[in-house]
DNA sequence: TGTTTTTTGTTGTATAAACAACGGAAATGT
DNA sequence: ACATTTCCGTTGTTTATACAACAAAAAACA
């Protein structure tokens, strides 16, 4: 745990405490440590969720199965990204998500229940807990509308420029990095593998884009 | 106002208060009723938020237009329901949608940084408040993930099947009605309205599903 | 380093959806 | 009650995508 304090101190959920604060609020948590590995389910879809799992090293899909097994990736958090916040401030409401480890990975389990019940909503340092998960449930709202908007496109071709360029916009520039592969992208823009890559290499062709594995750079056209 | 009181006061944002509470909270948020007919713009994309919108009368549709002017329907709002909280709450972040009004509607306005610049979160009123909105959009949060279902699947067929079967559910009912007409259902999926309509009349021949108008009934089988 | 496995790009074919055009029904307005 | 407009379903045609199969490249492994 000593080892990610200064993490867990920064990221968006404790973000602004002080020292005595965060200590007192991973105790109210039972705040531990689990290790998933690649692969492994760290949600099922049905399950009552008590937890908020804060995201330390790794990655985590957030998936749903349709009924004939075809996947679906709702979205890929990240170190400080936190899963099912959703699911345990709406009580009573069962996941309807898989989250699933993309990659070994270390969550920081926080009981949220316990925390709440025990609180009262009353100290000092759950005024500013709520706050700050206040604020990233309204920027997760926001992401999702981003997402609807990627998937929404009629077109592989656009859904796949909407979704690059709204990722430039995001990190700021126009190289970077996505978190999939082509066959978790497809999964995630709801298209098929071979014809997204067809499509992307024609966008390449007509100078678009440029790409190398993971790696994207819009051109300024785009 | 007075007439939409006790409408007010048992609307998600507001439950729980006293009729004191209420009232300062009005006040504090400036509150006043704003009408819009029908196709008229609440919020329009790059607007910076800066105001709260309780639906008091009518429905509201949140769109979006994308680069080639076809539109997609993210969802639709109706009595009781918020617009905006995401864009408010996630303070300097302009709107990516546009909110329509989809009947002749009434809606409450909230100045909400009036409000929290005023209060600083310090009066007891303020604290029920944003606990409200925090069950708010965790529930908003949900819905996204569910319409983020609905359009992901691959054919016509399932994307009404789930879209139809999940209302069901939320309806606790299998005959219910939708607030779309054909078109704005159409917008809703991304799909093409024509072939939808071609879709939905086979499965009405094949016994699944029922419908007249607006109004839906899934048999047993779906 | 060589072998195996996974990932990615390419092509041809089958299929499903978009699109356009239209007629009738329903709703609206006068 | 009639005229006008909007909405909905149907059909044929065109087009885009899914799907299957495969080869090349990259990554993982021994």
């Amino acid at each position: 745990m000593e080892k990610y304090y200064n993490q867990i101190k920064n990221s968006p959920v404790f973000y602004g405490m002080n020292d005595d604060e965060l200590k007192g609020l991973l105790e109210c948590f039972n705040a531990r440590i689990k290790n998933f590995e690649e692969g492994e389910m760290i949600i099922r879809q049905g399950d009552r969720i008590t937890n908020i799992y804060l995201i330390l090293e790794g990655a985590v899909n957030i998936e749903k199965d349709s009924y004939w097994g075809r996947r679906i990736i709702i979205t890929q958090l990240s170190v400080n990204d936190n899963i099912a916040l959703a699911f345990v401030a709406s009580k009573n409401t069962e996941s309807n998500i898989d989250a699933v480890a993309a990659d070994d990975t270390k969550v920081l389990v926080l009981n949220y229940e316990k925390c709440t019940s025990m609180c009262q909503n009353a100290c000092t340092r759950h005024k500013v807990l709520i706050n700050n998960l206040f604020d990233i449930l309204s920027k997760e709202n926001i992401e999702l509308i981003q997402k609807i908007e990627n998937v929404s496109q009629k077109s592989i071709r656009d859904k796949l420029l909407t979704y690059l360029s709204n990722e430039a916009r995001k990190r700021k520039s126009n190289s970077f990095e996505i978190p999939f592969n082509r066959q978790d992208l497809a999964d995630y823009l709801n298209i098929d593998r071979s014809a997204m890559s067809f499509e992307l290499s024609k966008l390449q062709k007509e100078g678009l884009i440029k790409y190398n594995k993971n790696l994207f750079q819009l051109s300024a056209r785009v």
